[in-house]
DNA sequence: ATAAAACATGAATACTGATTCATATTTCAA
DNA sequence: TTGAAATATGAATCAGTATTCATGTTTTAT
């Protein structure tokens, strides 16, 4: 149930990480059910009792996964967001990296989103790891004034749920959306809201 | 593969029904794959046997419970925002209502969820139907000088998004939530933004 | 160089659960 | 009332695949 221990060797370290990303790419593309072990196996080039050495179950490979894009997701965004000179110019360009994300590891953003059938704790705890965060910041630029006083987790929560939405709808489903205009469109909306 | 034909006979209808609430029950707090037929049946107080006469597999009674899903959470929002006086105020109504609706049939919202990865037409369908006419009313709203203007579809997505999320946080995740303050709270940000 | 520790292999195991089917029972139109 | 059509039953079939394991091979520390 829990991930083995950490591979002593070089081969080990790569082997291990060929299997992660050939589960990342099975899993991503087919489903957790749908991929099998043997899948993941065949496409990392290595024998199926291999996976055990490095992972206990599927269940396992596929948390770790989700670990995995939480701190990508994460790192990725405040890295995105940095150099923004104030909170709403960071809410630009936080969606807009975010929206580019997907559409890079569109797998990765599958197993997240499958991750609530599958481990439903690893799924709250990414997106609450993330609220926490983001709820943080949201406070403190509203005590800067750069904010509408409000309730921050809220915000929070539904800020992800547009950027979630969007991302399955205009990067995941649309291979030719116009991802710069549909970010200004929901960023006006987020600023300005949608009252005349 | 194909939805059996429909039951001749009174107790017939009423055993796809027994058959179908089962469902419902099962897949909704097991998921899909869980869920086995022998839950189903047994929790109908019919025999095995019995599910294959009125569905053809398990993919096809979830199908089935998306789409009844979807003409549910049509009819509800359509007679919550019925009597609105304006958009600004519809949006307030309908979100409301959708989390009500969440709190009270929390399996069919989960199916709907599970249906990404189970039959993905069933779940585009779902939110596309739902998407055109949200952006179809968010236009005559426009028209009418009741919104800003600005890419209804756009828009449409990503107040989707809101509700969903909020829903899973607040409704799902969160027993003791106060409905009502996420609701005002999310409202006045689609309202008025969050921009000072 | 060499033995112990790591790692690799894939056939065999073990189990689950969807679907089928031959055999009753019930319903209903004539 | 009656027999053809519908419906009910659950044991048996059948397929898929996660996991284990006994047997090699490679790496590393000394």
């Amino acid at each position: 149930m829990a991930t083995n221990p950490y591979p002593r060797t070089r081969r080990g370290a790569e082997r291990r990480e060929q299997i992660l990303r050939a589960a990342e790419a099975m899993i991503g593309t087919q489903g957790f059910s749908a991929a099998s072990i043997a899948d993941i196996t065949r496409h990392a080039k290595t024998a199926l009792g291999t996976f055990y050495i490095y992972f206990s179950s599927k269940e396992d490979v596929f948390r770790e996964l989700v670990l995995e894009m939480g701190q990508l997701t994460r790192a990725m965004v405040t890295q995105a967001v940095a150099d923004a000179p104030n909170r709403l110019e960071a809410e630009r360009a936080g969606l807009k990296a975010f929206l580019r994300f997907v559409a890079e590891r569109p797998s990765l953003y599958r197993i997240v989103e499958e991750a609530r059938f599958i481990d439903v704790e690893a799924y709250k705890a990414y997106f609450t790891t993330f609220a926490k965060a983001y709820a943080a910041q949201l406070r403190e630029a509203e005590a800067a004034g750069e904010l509408r006083p409000g309730d921050a987790e809220v915000r929070a929560w539904a800020l992800m749920g547009i950027a979630k939405t969007l991302g399955e709808r205009y990067v995941l489903w649309d291979e030719t959306a116009d991802i710069d205009h549909v970010v200004n469109e929901a960023y006006s909306m987020i600023r300005d809201g949608i009252a005349p």
